[in-house]
Parts: C-alpha cells; sequence; structure tokens
DNA sequence: CCCACAATTTACAGCGCTGTAAACTCATTG
DNA sequence: CAATGAGTTTACAGCGCTGTAAATTGTGGG
C-alpha cells in the first residue's frame, strides 16, 4: 500500500495540491468552505506529510546538530536535555553527533561531507584548534560551546572559567583552607577548559597572599573520575597533605571524594572539596558537592538565539557571549564563619534576553 | 555563492550527472579516465552532496530515532553513547526525541504527524500501554526497549528483569542477609519495570522460604536519587529496621546508600545495597554499587538487526528478544562465604549474534 | 569490414513538496 | 452594467538527486 501524497489528497477533494499544502499549514486565505472539504479528505486518506519533500522544497531541515564528545558524560547528557527542549521549543529538532573527543572525530563535525542535513550546529570542540574550526566554517551556521579559545569569526557561548575558578577557590580559601590543591586537569595536552580554571584557581591564590604550591596540583592521565581517584589516593599515599581540593569537573571530585574517604580522611573537615558542572549527581554523594554551576539553560538560549540569527542570513562577525554560573554552596565545602554571600557571576550588562 | 550542485559539476567536467553522481558514490563501472575527470571537476568546484535531494530521491533518510523519556538520566545517557555509536557504524544518524516519560510525549513519538523523516524508530516507552502502541504502528518501523508488556506485533529487546532481580536477591541471600528490602519503585501507577523487579526480588525470597514482609517496600513518589533517599531516610528515622536493600535502579540505590549513611549506619557491614543498570557512577559512590548490568551493547545490536531488517521490509510477527545481563558485585554488597559464581544471564539459546 | 555483445554513458522522469505569478471569483461601486 | 479590487485558487517550475532504460562506444570474432 503505497503511501499517500499531497496529490492524491488533491484529487480526493477536487483540488489543487496547493490547497491542499495551504489547508495542511493553516495559512490563513482559505475559504472555510474549501477547508472542511479538503480536511475531510485528508482525514479520509489519512494523509501525513513527507519531511523530506517539503524540507527540499523549502531548502530548510528543521534539524539541528548537538555534537561534543561523549553523550553519556553527565555534564554533556544534561546540557543536552537542555539544548533539546529549547530546540524542540522552536521547532527543531536534534541530531546527536559524538566525536569522542578525538581530532577525526571533530573534524568530521566541522567538515560533514553532506550539505543540507542540519540547518545549524552547535559543537562544543575538545581537541580541535581554533584556526582548524576558523579555516573550516562557512559550510553551516555555527555556534561554539564551550571554554576552547573560540575563533573570532565563529559565534561562541562560554561561561567566565577564571572568575568562577576564583570564585571556587576563594570560597575555601574563607573557609580557612590555606593548602588548597587542583586535582582532575590533563597530565599532558591540557585543554582550554583545564587552563583556565586552573588559571583562576592560582588568581585567587596570589589575591590572598598564597603561595601556589605546584606540588598540590594533581593532573591525571585522563579527565574522568577513575583517573582522578587514583592520582588524589596516590598523592595521600606519598605523604602529600592538602585541606582543600579544587577539581577541574564534578567527576574528578567524585573521584577525588572516593579516595579520600576510602582512606578515611574526613570531607569536608579535613579536607574540603569543590568540584564544577553540577552535574545531578553532585546532590546525591555523601557528602554532596560544592560547585560551579553553569547556568545550562542560559548557555542554551543563548546559543539557539545566535545560531537562529545565523540561520536567517546573519552574516556579522562572530559574537561572543558570557554565560551566567553559581557557586552552589553544599556539604563538601559549607559556608565557613568568614564565608561572604554566595558568589555568582556579574548580572549581564548588555545582555541578550 | 550559490550551492554546487551535481548540474554544475557535470556540466565542468563536459559528462552526465548520473555519471557525477556515479563517480561520488564510486560506482564501479566508471572508466578510469571518466572517473578521473570528473575527480577534477568535483575538487575544482568543491561539491559536497545534498543529502535531502538524495534522501528525497532513494526514499531512505538514513536517519533513526531514539526516543526515551530523558537523556539526562544516566542509564539513558549511557544507553545513547552505545546506540548512537551502533548506528553510526551502519551507517545511520541518529535523532534524539526525549517524551520526560509523559503520555503526551510518547504519543507524539508513535504516531509522528511527518513521515520519512526518519527510516525507523527505537523507543523506550515508560507509560504508554502496549495496546496503544500496537495501534499506533504500521507507521514506521519500530523496535521497543524495555521492560513493558510489548504489543504482539512489535519488535521488543528486554533483559529477564525477574531472572536479573532474583539473582540479585539471591545473592544478598548468600550474605547471609534475612531482611532484605525493596526500594525505589513508584508508589502509584507502578510501571512494568518495578513490577518485574519486584516480582523476582519476591521469587527469590520465596524459595529461600523467607516471608515477604511488606513493611520492607519502601515504594517513592518519583523514581529518582532524591525521592528514594527520602523515603529510605524516613523509614529508617522511624525505627524500619533492614539488613539489605535491592533498588529498583542506581539512582535509587545512590539514593538509599546516602539516607542511610547520613545516619550512620555502615554499608555493606549493616546494610547492603543493590541497584540496577550499572551506570558508570557505580563505581564510584563509597562504597561502590553492586548492580545489575544489562549488556547494552548486546541491546543495541539486537536492536539496529531487527530494525534495519523491519527497514528492508521483513514484515513478520514481532520478535521478543531477551540481552544477556550480570551482577556485578562491587562493595556495597560484595561476594560473602556462601556466595557461589557470579551470576549471569544463560547464555542465549537460539540467539542472533 | 560487419556484427554481436559487453562496458560505459546518457536522457529523463520522477521522489513529494512549496514559491511564484497568473487566473479566477464575486461583491462593490461609479 | 462594466470596472475595480480583494479574496481564493491554480498551474507549474523547480528543490538536488537517483533509477531506469535506452543510447553510445569499444572489442574481438567471423
Amino acid at each position: 500500500m503505497r503511501r499517500v501524497r499531497l496529490e492524491d489528497v488533491a484529487k480526493h477533494a477536487g483540488v489543487s495540491m496547493k490547497t491542499v499544502s495551504n489547508v495542511v499549514h493553516s495559512y490563513p486565505h482559505v475559504s472555510s468552505s474549501t477547508r472542511e472539504k479538503v480536511q475531510r479528505a485528508l482525514d479520509e486518506l489519512g494523509y501525513r506529510p513527507n519531511a523530506l519533500g517539503r524540507r527540499l522544497a523549502t531548502g530548510r531541515s528543521g534539524m539541528l546538530a548537538l555534537a561534543f564528545a561523549d553523550v553519556s558524560l553527565p555534564y554533556f547528557s544534561e546540557l543536552a536535555r537542555v539544548i533539546s527542549g529549547e530546540a524542540s521549543r522552536r521547532g527543531y529538532r536534534l541530531l546527536l553527533e559524538q566525536t569522542d573527543g578525538t581530532l577525526a572525530g571533530e573534524r568530521a563535525i566541522i567538515s560533514s561531507r553532506e550539505a543540507g542535513l542540519v540547518d545549524g550546529v552547535i559543537f562544543q570542540p575538545s581537541v580541535m584548534s581554533s584556526l582548524e574550526i576558523a579555516q573550516h566554517r562557512e559550510e553551516v551556521p555555527l555556534v561554539l560551546l564551550g571554554e576552547g579559545h573560540a575563533p573570532i569569526g565563529v559565534d561562541h557561548v562560554m561561561i567566565d572559567n577564571i572568575a568562577a575558578a576564583a570564585a571556587a577557590t576563594r570560597h575555601l580559601i574563607s573557609l580557612g583552607r590555606r593548602r588548597i590543591g587542583f586535582a582532575g586537569h590533563e597530565e599532558v595536552a591540557q585543554s582550554a577548559t583545564s587552563s583556565y580554571r586552573l588559571m583562576g584557581y592560582q588568581q585567587a591564590l596570589e589575591e590572598a597572599g598564597i603561595t601556589v604550591d605546584m606540588s598540590l596540583l594533581l593532573p591525571s592521565r585522563a579527565v574522568s573520575a577513575q583517573e582522578a581517584a587514583i592520582v588524589v589516593g596516590r598523592a595521600l599515599d606519598d605523604g602529600l597533605r592538602f585541606d582543600a581540593l579544587v577539581c577541574r569537573d564534578d567527576l574528578a571530585a567524585i573521584g577525588a571524594l572516593r579516595a579520600i574517604k576510602e582512606r578515611g580522611i574526613a570531607v569536608p573537615d579535613s579536607v574540603a572539596v569543590v568540584g564544577w558542572d553540577d552535574i545531578s549527581m553532585a546532590s546525591f554523594t555523601y557528602p554532596s558537592l560544592t560547585t560551579i554551576a553553569p547556568d545550562t539553560p542560559s548557555i542554551a538560549k543563548i546559543a539557539l538565539d545566535m545560531l537562529e540569527e545565523r540561520i536567517s542570513g546573519f552574516e556579522g562577525m562572530g559574537r561572543h557571549e558570557l554565560a551566567p554560573w553559581c557557586l552552589v554552596v553544599r556539604e563538601s565545602a559549607p559556608i565557613g564563619p568568614a564565608s561572604p554571600t554566595i558568589a555568582r557571576s556579574p548580572a549581564r550588562a548588555a545582555g541578550r534576553h
């Protein structure tokens, strides 16, 4: 049984294809008698529009690609959820693309062989250089997410990593901690993300007159809870002592938490821990995690605003927007005697909204 | 600057469109001189095929929809990763659809207004009845995932929940536990998932001659770590005592773990806990979680095998396949003196592979 | 040198839909 | 009663690509 097409409905109702199309899309200037007649034909034949046909005719696919390393990482999956919601609210569907954090995977996203499949791409690169991204764009509207050094010509949304890392570190200082370590950044091939966060950490320490002790930097072989647990555990076994830990992300923090507690050290009493991302699990670890929470709904909104402008033809310079964040204080580094009000990013001055 | 089309390349190379198309798709019967000439034109003009055009002409979109409640839930995001990998290995891309676990959302998936967008759908329903699913199918090739009572006519992959729940419970019994609770299932509107797992739990208890104590059933208002923590915490505060807990899923187990430890009760010494799903976080909680691990790569493989058969025209009865699982023993319910070998599903007899 | 046959290449009609511009209705109005 | 114009409806040419069948070219045999 063949699919019913617009033409079949048109014949059945005794009108032109275009009129049927108008009814299907509830175009206003159709007489109600015609509309009714067509609607009846539509129902009788059980017509359903073929997306591909329309998409080819209009040149719009109604789809966006969402590309990042790995959906199974909590931050990405939670981001995907938010972006997916925002996209469907605007009438787009989301194509999921994973790069596995490899250069090959990321190249495949940026210089896709096929055109026309998606109207735009939201891409959080892990390893690709901004230079290479800049060269390969123009193919399709693109918005970059995350902390890389984004190329000047491409739209980009991020949170101010240096400021947020400094706020997290300051929070620990306000708790009276002085031997504050940093854990979970890459041992080699350090990502932009890690280096910004390290900068903010260092900045807050210097501000407070604390000398940065390089032995308190605990890089791991890979960005994962597993590797963070190993490196923090080894450091403790080697006799290294610290009274607080800023972690590159919540996964690293969860790994660190495990390593610390396994050795019978109390969190937060002996070691306070802060994470980054505010993944949903951060509320359920024991103790729960104090963490930097990027405002993902804002990120999604800003990214889609910019992407939609590009899709509708905007060709100006790349815009670089900062999304809000705040420090969520939980048990792993609770409010202390000298704690100021909760840290958060400044209200955005000339914000989109 | 207009996009380069097949026709432009054809003109430039002095051949027909179809020949260019053949070169693009490396169709074998093209003389090498022609091939070279066309390739040169292709490179000079920087041609990239338009996916929509081809898709319309071939009637295949090369896309699959993956639909479930919420990507941000760890089990789903990890499943999405595996399925996405398997799909792209077979040349499909994945469209992400979230239902939020609502009936409206699930209906939207099953009776999509538009046709032709995707070649097939992989769908894990949460609330829709099998009756309704059965009625609405035929639209597009469909494979169901998960523990629902799948309609007879639709392909379906699941793990044997009753057997796995019984194995988990038996493991606790082998540890000498006798007051074994079950936590995290829905208080009202119990899902098929929960009820199968409860059945297996009950079966193992009866097998061992332990009477099921209804007060040890700790349902929660919603399936989440949060709610599980609340209900387990309240039970403990009310003086309820148990020496083990089977949890509906790892999220519930993590919530339970938190509630138990907050009250100073030792896991696994006083209370052993088992979860379900083996989400990656299960290795990093402290103590780490003993849990039922469904073989998600197998699930993905079986689902895609069946879906591809449907896509290429198979119209037989619905197939109902069981995927393997095993009990992963970790710290929250470690191997005990009487522990048998590790429980796992029987090797599949007449398996696809 | 012509023919049968295989290897290439081509023309063209769609795939299902929409944009455009032209055509048609049918009250109103001068 | 014809002209006017707003409101509806239509014909048709694509959108970019592929399947099909027919046309062309090349090859070795007779």
